[in-house]
DNA sequence: CCTACCGGGCTCTGCCATGACG
DNA sequence: CGTCATGGCAGAGCCCGGTAGG
């Protein structure tokens, strides 16, 4: 971790080195320092071994594409000799995107105009028979162009269209996959399958009986799933299960509903949250009993950053909430802040008594809350 | 008519490290 | 060595409405 602090703190440097003037400069130093060091060095050192590619320069820069940032994400394409920029333009072109995403595409991916128009081809004609329309690809590329992009291995992609068929995903699940997650259709298939049994072996060590429907619950109630580590999940799971000591049914209940979004939470991330969320109880009178029973009951509440959660609950309960109303109900805490502030104002100015009417209306859709004002505000008795 | 329950929609990429390969 | 393909990571919610059942 200290590692990563140290690498990260060098990065600007490193960029900095990769900007063209100021490495021929570096260069030139070095060559003269050299020069005077020995001349053995000086014949054994020719400047950049490659050189950028002018022509192609010149193109991509027509195009409008961002060459700081290409250089940036992949030097080295900037270097080949034969690429496909026009090939590439022109068969997005005709699959209906403008100039700017185009540009906008090649500047975050560059190794894009490496592939051949057959390749392209192929590629979108596996994509399109998910998505309706070529436009919706065209959406999704623009948004990830290294979704799309990163793998040259169409077969890999055929594959892991049929493997995900052959789970049982329904089309509608299938279409919602690729546009959410599209990095999905990028993995290896053993990858994918890694996770899938992985996701498997847990229902069968929890008793289940019917492990393919329990992963495709899960893939179906959190889409990103496929494009987490298992190393990660496997430790959230572990994690979840042994601390809050789930039954067998608790866990394979919970994981199968709203728990099986928070798997996607790194591990740090889902254990500060958990603990912070266990004092938090605890300091205002809960017991661990109440503690397993909010998350069961909504373990959504730990995406919630600490700070956030703890002034959502602070503020329910300044403004006369229960803490254990919140326990029965957490849904109430999905609300933004902002939300949650101006509906207890609203509701607090009408005298409206939480203790005696519950919490449910906080949780409620504007229209359905802003009906119910009405209502409550009504002299109608 | 009302509430409670439930699930869905939105969106989540852009970067780095590493191993294979030539 | 350079390049490519691929795995993995950080980051940390909000809102809506169908519908069953009172």
């Amino acid at each position: 971790m200290a590692q990563r602090q140290i690498l990260s703190l060098l990065l600007p440097v490193r960029r900095c080195g990769l900007q063209p003037v100021m490495s021929r400069s570096h260069c030139q130093n070095i060559n003269t320092i050299s020069r005077f060091c020995s001349s053995r060095q000086m014949n054994s050192e020719p400047p950049p071994v490659h050189p950028e590619n002018g022509s192609l320069l010149e193109n991509l820069s027509s195009m409008g594409v961002d060459l700081t940032m290409a250089r940036r994400r992949q030097p080295g394409v900037l270097r080949k000799l034969l690429t496909n920029e026009q090939g590439l333009a022109h068969f997005l072109k005709s699959k209906g995107a403008d100039q700017e995403t185009i540009a906008s595409i090649i500047s975050r991916f560059p190794r894009s105009i490496t592939r051949s128009c057959q390749h392209l081809e192929e590629r979108w004609q596996l994509w399109r028979n998910i998505f309706k329309s070529d436009s919706e690809v065209v959406g999704i590329l623009s948004r990830s162009p290294e979704s799309f992009f990163r793998s040259s291995d169409n077969e890999n992609l055929e594959k892991n269209i049929a493997f995900l068929r052959s789970l049982g995903i329904t089309p509608k699940d299938l279409h919602r996959l690729l546009t959410t997650a599209p990095r999905t259709f990028s993995n290896s298939v053993e990858l994918n399958r890694n996770m899938v049994e992985l996701l498997q072996g847990i229902c069968l060590n929890l008793g289940g009986k019917d492990q393919e429907h329990f992963a495709r619950t899960i893939i179906s109630r959190n889409l990103y799933i496929l494009i987490r580590s298992t190393n990660r999940v496997k430790a959230n799971v572990d994690f979840l299960l042994s601390s809050l000591s789930l039954s067998n049914t608790e866990a394979l209940v919970l994981l199968q509903s709203h728990g099986a979004q928070i798997l996607d939470l790194s591990h740090e991330s889902l254990k500060r949250n958990f603990k912070n969320l266990q004092s938090k109880l605890q300091s205002l009178g809960c017991s661990e009993a109440h503690f397993k029973k909010m998350i069961l009951n909504y373990s959504l509440v730990l995406f919630i950053s600490s700070e956030l959660l703890n002034e959502k609950l602070d503020t329910l309960i300044d403004a006369g909430v229960h803490i254990l109303q919140i326990v029965q109900k957490p849904k109430v805490l999905d609300f933004s802040l902002v939300i949650i502030k101006q509906r207890l104002h609203d509701l607090n100015s009408l005298g409206y008594d939480f203790q005696k009417n519950g919490i449910a209306v906080l949780d409620s859709s504007k229209k359905r809350f802003h009906a119910k004002l009405e209502r409550l505000g009504s002299p109608e008795e």
